[in-house]
DNA sequence: TGGCGCATCACCCTCCGGGGTGATATCATC
DNA sequence: GATGATATCACCCCGGAGGGTGATGCGCCA
């Protein structure tokens, strides 16, 4: 894998460097330092780092919480807050962002990187989940019966929407084919039609 | 909202109790104190806490990674590992489970607080994505042509896997009004049948 | 060598899904 | 009081979906 690029916002430049002696110490590579909003608007749209890492007090009209709204909706980036503790009403607002972690100052390196790790691991899962799956074969081991590789091929095809008539099309295959294995995965995910089938694939796989 | 409850996995009673009484300070319930595997069992399913805090070295036969993985198969409670860092192999374990946040001994009660409140958050989150989306109405924002409460549901129903009978009867209409609200959901989609129309759901879901 | 799982294809039949068209009642709004 | 959006229901039509049955060829393994 390659090395994880870390996008640190925080004002203070003396902490910034700080924090990134401290990541780079543990392997990460800070891709760039933002001391303010426009840096950090800018840093994200041309550095498109792995993750950030977000003061939220900048010193500047818009704060850190709000760049992490901006985050969510424009990027699709994860992102930890590390600032020092302002209370409930800071705290409520940050949690509407959906940050993956939260780290509170003064920060020790160790909870530092333990946190960055958790965080990218599981956005990454997220991402798997929601996308399209590289794992429809993790969804197979939760199956009392076993799908074959060439039903797994279909069943994705199905839940991505498409009909018989394309299913036969894309993999080069006869349309009474696509029937045989249609009824077949059916009979395995016990339904009785697509919609289900997708359902049942989409509780499969959350989970 | 209720308060919530904590369950606290640790094997040494006094720092329990010390992690409880701090919990107790930031207004958490603690519903049970766990100092082995065993105790910490029993306690999920006895008590049903709302998120557990695991500390990962429990001089046990099985360790806190081993009940992070149980939590995540059995029950769908959140959890926080709380324990002193043990290096890179361990917290490469330790992501495999999906843990909603990691915090490195000693803790300070702001950090464990922060950690706590976003990793309830982001759970919330997740299991209402997940299970039927308080948000269908979101999705409704993100639609050229807006849908109808009614067909709103109906949307549900068929995201869900109801075939148009099954519509029917839950909604307590007639089978002709089911097939009119679904061409008019399909024509705002812009899709041709059920499974393209879940697709697209997930599409514009999934953001 | 025979059996088993898998993949491939065929034919038939039924029924549900979805399109087209049109009707009526309610309600808010102008 | 007219107009438009919404909700309710009806009938017709047809094509695709899904069930049942059966067949062939291939590779793997006992």
């Amino acid at each position: 894998m390659a090395t994880v690029r870390v996008l640190v916002v925080e004002d203070d430049p003396l902490i910034a460097l700080d924090i990134a002696s401290c990541l780079e110490d543990v392997g990460y590579e800070v891709c760039a330092l933002a001391h303010t909003a426009l840096d950090a608007r800018k840093a994200l749209s041309l550095n498109k780092p792995d993750i950030v890492l977000l003061d939220i007090n900048l010193h500047d009209s818009t704060d850190g919480i709000q760049l992490g709204e901006e985050i969510n909706a424009r990027y699709g980036i994860p992102f930890v807050y590390l600032t020092s503790y302002a209370g409930q009403a800071t705290l409520q607002r940050a949690k509407q962002t959906h940050p993956m972690g939260y780290i509170v100052k003064p920060f020790d390196v160790k909870g530092l990187y333990s946190t960055l790790e958790i965080a990218l691991s599981n956005h990454a899962r997220q991402q798997a989940i929601r996308q399209a799956f590289g794992d429809f074969e993790t969804l197979n081991t939760r199956l009392p019966e076993r799908l074959t590789p060439r039903e797994l091929e279909l069943l994705k095809g199905i839940y991505e929407g498409r009909d018989n008539q394309q299913l036969a099309e894309t993999h080069h295959l006869s349309l009474n084919t696509i029937k045989t294995h249609v009824k077949n995965i059916f009979a395995k995910l016990d339904v009785a039609n697509r919609p289900q089938a997708i359902a049942r694939v989409r509780a499969l796989l959350s989970r």
